[in-house]
DNA sequence: GTAATAATCGTATGTCCGTATGGTTATCTG
DNA sequence: CAGATAACCATACGGACATACGATTATTAC
């Protein structure tokens, strides 16, 4: 409902008829609105978390550059297609409202900051591996990739033309600069 | 108001409170309670970019380097000082909206618009007087460095540790990757 | 089997808000 | 000065919404 009509159509009646249910019900299992919103940001955050960790999996049992594998975990943010762009909604609705809301905030900030550090930790192993040189400071890195990832999914949500298409090997010229060598390990 | 509490807390007859005056004068400049809110988005959205402008105008008259002036332009959308704190929660809080508002996306995607052109010229500037190597393409660095830039005001603002004190820093280091060479009028 | 707990419903209540209405006073214009 | 337009106010209306409440049914535990 948040991703189809915006965080100020939610009202406890429509959600409870959505599911299915009487308002009542919603109240059993939720004590008050926010506390659902709350439950519905935190859903859905962990929901993305685990969609980039399995792709993280998925890539590690395949022996991809760890440059690819972050490519792929950052291109899961990107608002690319309708299922991601209905999430990229509900996301950027309900950080609209942290603002305003300790509660939410802090639902925003942990898990930006758990991208943060992601991040990190791909740019270390990279180094420790070879893909990244040794002068590279992981955090600052980081700081860096995940601020154009963000900046990246709200130009292509806004649909500027051509930002879609290219919104991809953006990303990939933006690794480009901090992956800059091979894997030791996939060397001769 | 919005600053302050929040998009939410603003009702008709909060803000006719605060302006001084009655509920029914504000209905006599505002038909309806968006009108309002889009007035009041317009009007920060051009503060915002007539103050980024005097940068520009400024920095245009002391000579300096385009980078430099650059630099500036974009800092003035980070989140370092309080006024620009206040002025951050409001335009993201109507960011936010927008999601749901065409008429607000609209006044969204105007000003990112506008900045993305700004930034292009900044570069095909420099390109011209030799501040940017001849191979660089304009529009994507813009992209690139839009999207570094409003990425790092949200990590400034969630207040990472430490994330502040470096924001300016990392802004320049990424101008560092476009502006590379020193503009000829300044060489002997 | 019964007591307790969870699931479930329908409705009532009180509040808040956007807007409508009808009016009065000031300001400008010719 | 007359008349029109703009500035300005208080209040009423109607709707929507979050939450409270009281009740009923199903499920579990002893």
């Amino acid at each position: 409902m948040i991703a189809e009509t915006g965080l100020d159509t939610v009202t406890v009646s429509r959600t409870a008829a959505r599911a299915g249910m009487s308002v009542g019900l919603v109240q059993h299992y939720f004590r008050a609105k926010d506390d659902m919103l709350l439950h519905a940001f935190q859903e859905v955050s962990t929901e993305v978390a685990e969609r980039v960790a399995g792709v993280v999996r998925e890539g590690a049992t395949h022996r991809r550059t760890i440059a690819d594998v972050l490519l792929d975990a950052l291109a899961e943010h990107l608002p690319l297609d309708e299922p991601r762009r209905a999430e990229f909604r509900v996301v950027r609705a309900f950080a609209g409202r942290a603002l305003d809301s300790p509660a939410l905030a802090e639902v925003d900030a942990r898990t930006a900051e758990a991208t943060h550090a992601e991040i990190a930790r791909a740019v270390r192993n990279g180094a420790e591996c070879g893909e990244v040189g040794p002068d590279v400071d992981a955090d600052t890195a980081a700081t860096r990739i995940a601020s154009v990832a963000e900046g990246l999914a709200t130009r292509v949500y806004r649909g500027a033309p051509g930002v879609a298409d290219h919104a991809r090997a953006a990303l990939r010229a933006e690794l480009g600069t901090v992956f800059t060598g091979r894997c030791r390990q996939y060397e001769g």
